[in-house]
DNA sequence: ATACATCAAGTGGTCTTACCATGTAAAGAA
DNA sequence: TTCTTTACATGGTAAGACCACTTGATGTAT
């Protein structure tokens, strides 16, 4: 039952579709509150409680007493803004995924190997309430679910916040991945190896991580 | 000249030290909108936005007809949120500062192998712009508009996305930092050395940058 | 006794209207 | 020409009313 759109909501997919798009250009200045509640049919208050959202998350700089400014995005925005951009990714430039893979091949063999290191009874467990899970959806919320408690054993609490990040981003992507049987089937005999390389020691779990990751990305090149 | 504090700057903050210190516990139930903005002593509307904000930062979840619930922020935050934590870095934990270091020497050097390998001529650009800084402001802002231009050069879209999350916690920091001679002095050299490195083939420039971070977070030690 | 329907009260969401605070450009005065 | 004042645009805040959703309590039917 799909649900009615709430003007907030609408207000905010708008502008951020419009300033994707370019109606409004990085860099220019918005039209002000009262002209643009009325050019997108809310209310001013509907229409500043989407803009206070807006520029928390980077798309726009509001001074008092001036006009609200369109941000560069990607020379503003936090880490946080993946989560918006990831839904409309057929607008954005065609190097997000790649970019986005090859930031995962960087940053997870460093987290496994800090949770290794830290507190790897905790993945060992997790590893071992492993089963074969053959519905995509599932699947990939135990994918996730292990690099986010990767991210909480690498007992630095900033990975946790960067996984947070990319927890829209990749479980949109996870789905599409892991309709796939060869990439379950992949990521099963890697739940083993990984599980099997927390037990041993000085096991090289940087380097595993890595070349799953690695191997990942070739079944991302087959599937698009 | 000290700017009057504005209601929304007070209630957000107000509500963040709330949150922090304890008297709104992680996943409790804030108080009804109606009550909490006549406990901060704002109108609701503003209060409203300043929830808008937070929510957007993951300190609370809010869902139509049901209170509006405080996030434990280290599990549902995003990385943005470090511009907030910085502020209360009193009350965080004691590993907040060795984990961003930590963080940071994993993550740079990585940024700087990318854009060694795809732009090196701007990072050389930039690099022959430095001369000697004696002030700490001029000098961090040297420094990290030196992150930020390594960021842009990995021509990975994501680290300036990571880079900008920082820029407020890590300016916090270099500031205090930078006053030290010491650290402009190590860093004056490691900006030659880096320079040398970027023009040359087969440099080593990931354990070249991860060293400097190795000895900044020594400089660290010496400071706090 | 149990299950379902209804209602009330609490929650957040939106709207209307009015006024305040800041920034900036143009006009007027020196 | 420079400085000051004014007007107008901008964003910020307030007050009040009503709408939409959630949840628990109460009443009714089986």
């Amino acid at each position: 039952m799909q649900k009615p759109i709430k003007p907030a909501e609408f207000v905010e997919n708008s502008l951020i579709t419009d300033i994707i798009s370019g109606v409004y250009p990085k860099n220019s200045k918005l039209p002000g509150e009262r002209v643009l509640a009325e050019k997108t049919g809310v209310t001013r208050p509907t229409l500043r409680e989407a803009l206070q959202r807006l520029s928390r998350d980077g798309w726009v700089t509001i001074n008092h007493g001036k006009s609200t400014i369109v941000n560069d995005f990607w020379e503003k925005g936090g880490l946080g803004i993946l989560r918006t951009l990831i839904k409309y990714i057929d607008l954005m430039p065609d190097n997000l995924l790649s970019s986005m893979l090859e930031f995962r091949t960087i940053l997870f063999p460093e987290i496994a190997e800090l949770a290794y290191k830290r507190k790897p009874e905790a993945i060992i467990n997790y590893l071992d309430g492993f089963k074969q899970i053959d519905d995509p959806e599932k699947f990939s919320e135990f994918d996730w679910n292990l690099q986010l408690e990767m991210a909480r054993c690498s007992q630095n609490p900033l990975f946790p916040l960067i996984v947070n990040d990319f927890t829209t981003p990749f479980n949109h992507l996870a789905k599409i991945y892991f309709r796939y049987k060869k990439a379950r089937d992949v990521s099963s005999i890697y739940y083993k190896t990984i599980r099997d390389a927390f037990t041993e020691k000085d096991s090289d779990v940087k380097n595993i991580v890595r070349e799953v990751m690695i191997n990942s990305n070739l079944i991302w090149d087959e599937l698009v």
